[in-house]
DNA sequence: CGATAATTAGACCGACCGTCTATCTAATTC
DNA sequence: GAATTAGATAGACGGTCGGTCTAATTATCG
């Protein structure tokens, strides 16, 4: 009761590291995407990805303040996970600049095919159902694409400096302009269940901007 | 900003009345288009729609079968709605076929723009909720596309006519390419509430097209 | 006046999010 | 090992909301 003295010693367990890992916690995150990638965010239930993994409703709320705190979890985590993933592609040096983006195509689209074109992108999901969720998502959302777009603009801008690409196009309009309609191409990927739209955009795009 | 609630409804059936048939009905697809068009169609409940037009709840059944049969109507018509749309644009010869393709997507940012670009593309919409959607609507809004892409490559066959394209390009490719990056423009629109995207993707598409 | 058509009230039932309390396990000190 | 404290599991529960259906109500027609 007197004034906060530093204890020397606590008995029992001490507290656990704030970021420490836990199984659940990943497992719960796991199915979070594969449903809401599949289904969107208002359309999934807790339940649901719940029972997937087996784990009681007591548990979700233990390691997420609520739902949409979860969703915004796995929004970040999406982001980083492709931010990776593109700079992986655009690091690397035995393709040109521009075929490194081309990589990246053909690489989204076998992990689509690998989910049979069920799963689409978390973030454009996310974005189209915007109108129905809580309004912090939306800066979220719509970063990630300003991010992933600043990553590509400047794989285009090398792409520019190699002469893969006309001087006069403006890599960030370019990178706009790519990841606005890849996304269109996911969605209608996703709809029609076929890597078709996938391949349309790509090769109209690169074949646009190659002139 | 009030419709029309005056009057609390009596119960029964209605005196006769020389109005065209059934009111009702339209003022429920007119309600259930705009939430369609800005929440999807999961995340919209059929209460809201009929709160919006001070129609009991117990009418929705008479007019409709289901909500799934509501939907269906409503892609329909918005299908229907946006043919003619095209169509009307693609029949301006005033204009070079390219720039009537170009005049209609100015019109259509214009449409977004009246609405604060809080409402999307209906097809759009449900496309990316396929995942929690009644099966049928699978084909349904394919087969939208596929409708709009077939008008859309005819106005770009005759663009090539004219020499506005280059003639080794596949009108019907392209305008599959057109409806994949339009389709993701809106949604980004939507997603930022601004037409910058819109006009990304044209500029872009006219750009490169044009090359 | 009885039959039939058009419309609606309100009950039904399941799903959903989030809360709550109880219990059980893990880590530490005494 | 007993005591102590933190972490995690467990699932029932409440309140709400959503889609659907049946029964009731009112008009019109024969």
């Amino acid at each position: 009761m007197d004034a906060a003295t530093p204890q020397p010693r606590k008995r029992g367990r001490p507290p656990r590291a704030p970021d420490a890992p836990s199984d659940t916690r990943e497992a719960l995150l796991r199915a979070g995407l594969v449903a809401l990638t599949e289904k969107g965010f208002s359309a999934t239930g807790i339940d649901e990805v719940l029972s997937t993994v087996s784990v009681p409703k007591g548990s979700f709320y233990h390691y997420f303040k609520s739902k949409e705190a979860f969703g915004a979890e796995l929004i970040d985590r999406y982001a980083a996970h492709f931010a990776a993933r593109l700079d992986r592609h655009f690091a690397d040096d035995t393709l040109t600049p521009l075929a490194r983006l081309e990589a990246f195509t053909r690489s989204a689209e076998a992990s689509m095919a690998r989910h049979d074109f069920r799963r689409g992108c978390l973030v454009g999901n996310l974005g189209q159902e915007m109108g129905a969720l809580p309004e912090p998502f939306r800066q979220r959302l719509a970063g990630v694409f300003a991010d992933w777009q600043v990553r590509t603009a400047s794989c285009l801008a090398r792409a520019q400096a190699a002469g893969e690409i006309d001087p006069d196009r403006d890599p960030d309009q370019l990178a706009a302009f790519f990841w606005i309609g890849w996304e269109g191409a996911v969605l209608r990927a996703k709809l029609e269940r076929t890597a078709a739209p996938l391949r349309t955009f790509a090769d109209g795009f690169f074949a646009l901007v190659r002139g």
